[in-house]
DNA sequence: ATACCGATTATGTATATACATATTGAAACG
DNA sequence: CGTTTCAATATGTATATACATAATCGGTAT
């Protein structure tokens, strides 16, 4: 994997067939008009949609088994995977897992939440370009009794509309999003600060100690999702990513 | 891509001509038998050599090629690449480009050097499991007059030999060693920490003023090769990482 | 010498075909 | 009624073939 990559397809016109049916069925999937779980056409009925031979469609659908975003089952068909190849990378995140594999209960609680039209700062922080509603949340991850990490998100709600009526009081933002919002690209920016004094207070740690800053930016299909914010105490946390250069 | 992930690929007996093909010149690339810039052989070498079919060979070379390994061109062949679809992940940590992106002078200075046997730290740290000869470096990344950042860095000399005879006095030894070694898999480990005295002294902070650390544990087929800590103070720097899910 | 042009060559893409393999669903059987 | 067997089905892998495309090499003409 590359962490710096672009999109090798382009929307053009003259792309050979395997791209376009890869860049079709890619948009469906990652536009949520084919939720997790749903059957693909079949080979033979990709065939004759795109009136080509079964092995192009084959080829295609290969490479998309292999990049992790449908899954392939003999004599069944072929179907649009959880959003888990993404969850590889977002586990790092989804700190509910993180504190259960620690053995420790898990509990989400929310500090503030403000829905408000988008500041200048909301948007700068977001990647919109013009106003619009926002919903800016913070709350706190517990491991035990202990804070393990301070969240400060912030929603575009003119992309998700639904979540403008939630009130996140026990539910953290994170796992709710996924669910429902197919992301296609996701930002990350990881920095260290010392804490502080209202993320000392909240992680109950000394004012200007160390914290592992990690913000998160979403799209989807182009369109800014969400900002999240992570604060970690120093002690309580350690990022590992493993690369492999490249997958056969 | 993903952050956590297992080679999909076994050493086993009944895995595809497919599956084979990649793995072997995966194997002959990435051991350096096969150096950047070496032509591998034509398609239909490789066709007579596995006694297969031309598209046969020619699957496992483009996915080699889309996965960056190789480069093909026309009427010319296939060549190994430059390491450098893994400086897309590295170049995170090339400091130096990192310092020139800045528009600031970038210099290198070496704080110390020393060769010595494994001690049960320098194994931990490197994943190796019987002692033998290391190399420990620490040296200081400039940006202009300012240090930028702090680097300490054990190579396992059983897998780079040459490494032994380096000074490595005014040049980096991360460039180095990309340049000779081709590597199949790193491990990052990302945290904040207080500067402890001797990391303070060096980056000329205040002692237990925030930082940010980068660990980095490299493998070559198998091999262990270097350990690297990165220590940045906090102000000077941010990880960025963009992910996308799935590359067509 | 230099510029142009065409033949050659290796890769790029697609087809039709064949058989293997895993899984399902239903029929046959105890 | 439960179990076994078998055929149908969708994917997995490989082949032989065909033509397109880009780059290079030589020869020819300027």
């Amino acid at each position: 994997m590359s962490l710096v990559e672009t999109d090798d397809v382009e929307g053009g016109e003259n792309v050979s067939l395997h791209q376009r049916i890869l860049s079709d069925i890619r948009e469906k999937i990652l536009s949520g008009a084919w939720a997790p779980g749903h059957r693909i056409p079949f080979e033979h009925e990709l065939t004759t949609q795109y009136n080509c031979s079964r092995m192009t469609v084959n080829k295609a659908l290969s490479q998309l088994a292999k990049a992790g975003l449908i899954e392939r089952r003999r004599r069944s068909g072929s179907f649009v995977r959880q959003p888990q190849s993404q969850a590889a990378v977002l586990e790092l995140h989804d700190i509910r897992i993180e504190v259960e594999a620690l053995g420790l209960p898990y509990r989400y609680e929310r500090l503030g939440r403000l829905k408000r039209r988008s500041s200048a700062e909301d948007r700068a922080l977001l990647g919109l370009a013009t106003p619009g509603p926002v919903l800016a949340l913070e709350g706190l991850h517990f491991a035990g009794e202990r804070p393990f990490a301070l969240e400060q998100r912030l929603i575009n709600l003119s992309a998700v509309a639904e979540a403008g009526e939630e009130e996140f009081l026990e539910i953290a933002p994170g796992p709710w999003l996924i669910g429902r919002v197919p992301w296609s690209e996701a930002e990350h920016r990881i920095r260290a600060m010392a804490a502080d004094e209202n993320t000392a207070d909240a992680l109950d740690i000394d004012a200007s100690a160390p914290c592992l800053v990690v913000e998160r930016r979403t799209w989807s299909a182009e369109h800014p999702v969400t900002h999240v914010r992570f604060i970690y105490p120093a002690e309580s946390h350690t990022l590992v990513a493993r690369f492999t250069p490249s997958q056969g």
